[in-house]
DNA sequence: GCTGATAGTAAGTTTAGCTTACTATATAGG
DNA sequence: CCTATATAGTAAGCTAAACTTACTATCAGC
């Protein structure tokens, strides 16, 4: 009877993000790089795969509000990470893109998280690693923010 | 190959574990039950799971800082829900307990979390979730906060 | 009986969200 | 066309939940 597991959900979900969060700081430190808050880490890896992006996508993908979002983008602006850009299809809106700085943090973001996926790889294995993100992905799958 | 999963790691759990903490908020309120803040919900069980207990071990418990949890325990104190006395084997140390306020809220508590677990059993099945709950709590089973 | 570790406490700071409120533009219905 | 409603962005200020630094009291091992 998995009664302990079912009481301690959301510790356990809270106390895996953070770990997840602390060794993705703790490698990039290690690395050199610093500054890199953990929030930004959402703008970094959507631009870099869907590329340039308005900023309520952005929200969205990270699960919080444009507000909330507006503030991430705009100190990566001042940092000279990201900037800014009129849509041509919408003139309400603006596109986020990467600047030449911007660009050359991804790879390091991705390594970094590459490594932190091969430590947990390396205590569940690869198999069950993957399994185990697809069924949360599959459990926020149907997430609007409320 | 995995790769679109592998970066998204930080996102997923992030966002997992929000999307619980408002699952679990909406149903309390649902339930007429209001003001128990979230990270309450690890003192709360903890104590219910292992009965008195010194601020430092529930602090380790939830992974955080004695200094943040002590903080939680000062409101819970102030709202009634749990007292303090000396600890009779270490006079450092004080227990914390319930009180009888306390433990009624434990129920609604138990009773909460298990329907949202109900609603994650539902979409992937009962055992799929225990399994993949089981994977994360091995993942950090190893932990000690930094 | 020192010495270093541990329990608790306190003050102030930081991070990362939130709400409320406003402007400008877009889109759909009449 | 033109008005109503929705959407993109922005701004100001608030709140939650952690953090760091610093201190006291007690414990435990040598």
């Amino acid at each position: 009877m998995p009664m302990t597991q079912q009481h301690s959900i959301g510790q356990t979900l809270m106390l895996v993000a953070r770990d997840f969060q602390r060794r993705l700081d703790s490698d990039l430190a290690a690395r050199g790089i610093l500054g890199i808050r953990h929030r930004y880490n959402d703008v970094f890896l959507y631009l870099g795969r869907n590329g340039p992006s308005r900023g309520v996508d952005l929200a969205s993908a990270a699960g919080i509000r444009p507000q909330s979002m507006m503030k991430i983008i705009q100190e990566l602006e001042q940092q000279g990470l990201v900037e800014r850009r009129p849509d041509p299809a919408d003139s309400r809106a603006k596109l986020v893109n990467f600047t030449a700085a911007g660009e050359s943090l991804i790879d390091e973001l991705s390594e970094s998280t590459a490594n932190v996926w091969q430590h947990y790889q390396a205590i569940i294995g690869s198999q069950q690693l993957t399994h185990t993100l697809n069924n949360l992905d599959i459990l926020i799958a149907e997430e609007t923010i409320a």
